[in-house]
DNA sequence: TTGTACGCGTTATCAG
DNA sequence: CTGATAACGCGTACAA
């Protein structure tokens, strides 16, 4: 199924045809009504390869997410990424298409895949600092935005990101203000932007407050983390009365070890976690939070991306949401 | 960057060049070494579109989300879908992209996005009766394999699922069997096929006991429509004193719900969930339910894509996994 | 308004 | 083993 065969069905020439496909007005209305009956009639679709070769666009971005182990993608994170991105996209006529980049190779092939011409345009959730592919995509001058901080990239790049070190200062120093004495910490790994700003939040409270800054045990972002940091917290620190937590999926790791060995919350201990995803309303007892609008942010990253890709300049400037502190009844 | 540049910068024709590149025996080390130095320095990728376009493949497959309201994505079914499959592609050379089909005009370019060639088939997460993409996929005549039982349509498929209706029936008769009397249902949506073998089997279960099979409530697979049935059956059969959830998401929202109502679990209440996710072992109680190897499922249905894609004959008989029951606290 | 003819970058065929 | 050259399907000057 050809432009040719609707072309001959319609009884015109391929320019014709592919005029009427590509919407062009220099067509009569009476060769448009015939191709458009012999698309119809032939159930004709343009070959994506033969268009994109000719025009030397795909009309496709990606959504690059990387390394998702287990732990990273069952964070409620990457279905708000997908869709607040899907959302952005739906307006312009670009097919999204996410790409998953698995450990080591799993890099290499998308490399391929977005400078093979794929895709015109990249949106990266950026998280880790070894990841080379965030400079490679840079160095191939592939269109990109960055959905976080992006880290070990040397040139100036588009991002969005929030402001997770205010947020994390934030959340403390409602601990600190509201009476807490001991206040630890689960932080994120150490090679994650998120991780990195949050725990130099929680810094920056407890030492505006004078408070040791001492008490920190880090997780990965899971439930079996936190679980697993919590442990560590509570067999050094056995005093502690209350714990920032880094991300919500540890904090409800936290809380259930916390409960395992016998410690209320927020009698006992308050616990705020990070993200406000979904579920945090529903543990026992509902978790108090910092916002993080990812949705939004994938959407603005979308938006970005979307303006260079209709010839616009690179709007370098980092855009950071605001924090915001969402307080239910664990703290 | 093209083919010819790497030729005459390697001091070979552009067909040598490109045997060098899809790896041909047919080539003097001398020439390959040439080619290999001069693609290396140049950075060369070969064109996808005209590579695609000449070969009439892409190497790429499909994974097709459809209507995905924040409602369905924020399920952890999703993440192990994608996982599962991604890493069942990871041995071959097929590159997974994911298609978020939105509702609507959504489905329509969806549908020319894969029809366009872009894809040598497509796995499909189908949930919904009233998705006219399952059943144009399979006009198109593009290779494809479903996840869950296919509904609205008429030819044969390659599909896998679990057995919902059995795994139902096994949750509710262990609820019979440890003497729950009033035994309750919230159902999923009566337009997916999980929603509706799940009622069924809880239907064969409590008829087979001679109880009343009047009390269902019907949710939408999550947190909040829980919440909703729950409420809806508390005030429509007040005495309940069990209840079988379609899914662990709206198990959560029961749960919630009940402890706002002053119902205990599981001494007041015994709930079970379906389809073990993860946060199921953090709720209070942690959550007993119905194991949903949801990543197998993925796996094998891209495994049955990749053989006709190999030239093998579709595997027409349905693949169902075997449901499994998973007793924690609370019933 | 329409048609002709060329180019997009690769692979495959067929002579050498 | 290598090199011309014809596809692949579509968009678009350019000419009519």
């Amino acid at each position: 199924m050809t432009i040719r065969q609707v072309a001959a069905a319609a009884g015109v020439s391929r320019a014709t045809a592919s005029r009427v496909i590509s919407g062009s007005p220099l067509v009569s209305g009476q060769a448009r009504q015939a191709v458009e009956k012999a698309i119809d009639d032939l159930g004709f679709v343009p070959s994506a390869a033969a268009r994109s070769l000719a025009l030397g666009k795909s009309r496709t971005v990606a959504l690059i997410l990387p390394e998702p182990d287990a732990r990273v993608l069952t964070d409620p994170f990457f279905a708000s990424t997908i869709l607040g991105l899907s959302a952005q996209l739906e307006a312009s006529d670009m097919q999204m298409v996410l790409l998953i980049a698995r450990s080591g190779q799993g890099t290499e092939r998308i490399f391929r895949f977005v400078e093979g011409g794929h895709v015109d345009g990249a949106v990266i959730a950026s998280h880790h600092r070894d990841d080379s592919l965030n400079q490679r995509v840079l160095d191939a001058s592939l269109p990109c935005a960055f959905i976080g901080r992006p880290l070990g990239v040397d040139a100036p790049a588009m991002y969005v990101d929030m402001d997770n070190r205010q947020g994390a200062r934030l959340a403390t120093e409602h601990l600190i203000a509201t009476g807490w004495q001991r206040i630890a910490t689960i932080a994120g790994p150490s090679d994650m932007s998120a991780g990195i700003d949050r725990l130099e939040g929680w810094r920056d409270a407890v030492r505006a407050a004078g408070r040791p800054d001492g008490a920190i045990a880090y997780g990965d972002f899971t439930i079996d983390g936190g679980m697993g940091a919590a442990r560590q917290l509570l067999s050094t620190n056995p005093d502690l009365d209350a714990v920032f937590v880094a991300s919500d999926m540890m904090a409800v790791g936290a809380l259930t070890e916390l409960r395992n060995q016998g410690r209320r919350v927020p009698q006992d201990v308050a616990v705020i976690g990070f993200d406000n995803f979904e579920l945090g309303q529903s543990t026992t007892p509902p978790l108090s939070t910092v916002d993080h609008p990812v949705g939004e942010m994938a959407a603005k990253a979308g938006q970005m991306l979307l303006d260079v890709l209709a010839g616009g300049e690179p709007h370098l400037d980092p855009v950071l949401f605001a924090p915001q502190l969402v307080l239910r009844n664990s703290a």
